[in-house]
DNA sequence: GTCTATAAGCAGATAGAC
DNA sequence: GTCTATCTGCTTATAGAC
């Protein structure tokens, strides 16, 4: 019996690839297999669910990765500005600066719709939740926090979609790097 | 040689629901032809150019409705803020109150994103700049008025995919509802 | 301008050898 | 765990009758 190819974690990461540049419908068994470089069969072997439980796998691997580099800073001991500035810096690494699309526009759309839609919910209230903490933390009122925090994960979800419809990375870079004062400011 | 069942405009807003609903990889031409109630061969016989130029009617189609409730409004000659004040409405007839995605989301994805990235481009450019031309009528800098333009264009589209996400219009309905005062305030 | 029927190919998914 | 070969159904698109 020969060893996998590549490592699970590296599968997850090529999947990832593919189903944010083609979307759910468009990402193909066959296009998912070019990008792992496995068969198609050896997918099914990974996945015994098709493509749902890839995607699904893949739901789970984004979810983990975000929660390390955007939820955890923020869920840190040190001072909110801090906090929020490293949300930032793991906002620009985990979208790729800006050139990857994210999974919550994505499987909001078409067929995934459907199959994602409590998942979505709840990654964008963890999101949501851990920004208004900080604002809290900073002294915010507790419904104005909640606005403004859902105001940032509004904006950068839309900063994503005019990136990716200009093929220019500007929207995005100027959002985050905006963000922390937007959040911050009085009253 | 019967009537046409319908009348093109009425095939041109099944399929912009068909669309702005499945995405494009998502809209086969089985569900199309469903949605309009006409034969995959009427189809064929209205679009020569398959799905890729019903695609195109589409957006040409949406992009005439934008012009008319989005874009006149702002354009018109009135006071700024009535002015943003009826961009709202008209944004919010637009996008179904809050329940219909946006086609600078959905052909950004894809095989679409390939097909009509210049397009979008170009649309994005039109509104960001309609919006800017009338917060320096209101007085402000050209470089303010053009970022808070694009953050506008970008709170609106975060907002549908948020709004689509958690299947609830809520972050919408708050997001547009704010815009004139976060567009106008000083400095 | 509509339809039914069908072509040709790709979709997701599986069987079974190695 | 990988592969090639294959199945079934759906995809886009077309032909041709009415």
């Amino acid at each position: 019996m020969p060893a996998p190819l590549i490592p699970k974690e590296e599968v997850l990461d090529r999947l990832t690839a593919a189903f944010r540049q083609h979307g759910f419908d468009g990402a193909s068994i066959a296009r998912l297999s070019e990008a792992t470089g496995l068969g198609k069969a050896s997918l099914y072997h990974y996945f015994k669910g098709g493509k749902q439980e890839m995607a699904e796998a893949v739901m789970a691997h984004v979810g983990g990765s975000f929660s390390e580099l955007v939820l955890d800073p923020l869920r840190r001991d040190a001072a909110p500005a801090q906090r929020l500035n490293q949300m930032i810096l793991g906002l620009n690494e985990f979208y790729h600066r800006g050139n990857a699309s994210c999974i919550l526009d994505l499987f909001g759309i078409g067929s995934a719709g459907e199959l994602f839609r409590l998942q979505l919910k709840g990654s964008i209230d963890r999101f949501r939740n851990a920004i208004a903490r900080t604002l809290e933390d900073a002294g915010l009122d507790q419904t104005i926090a909640t606005n403004r925090a859902e105001d940032a994960v509004v904006a950068i979800q839309g900063a994503l979609v005019i990136s990716r419809a200009t093929d220019s990375r500007d929207a995005f870079q100027r959002v985050i790097a905006e963000l922390p004062g937007r959040l911050l400011r009085q009253p």
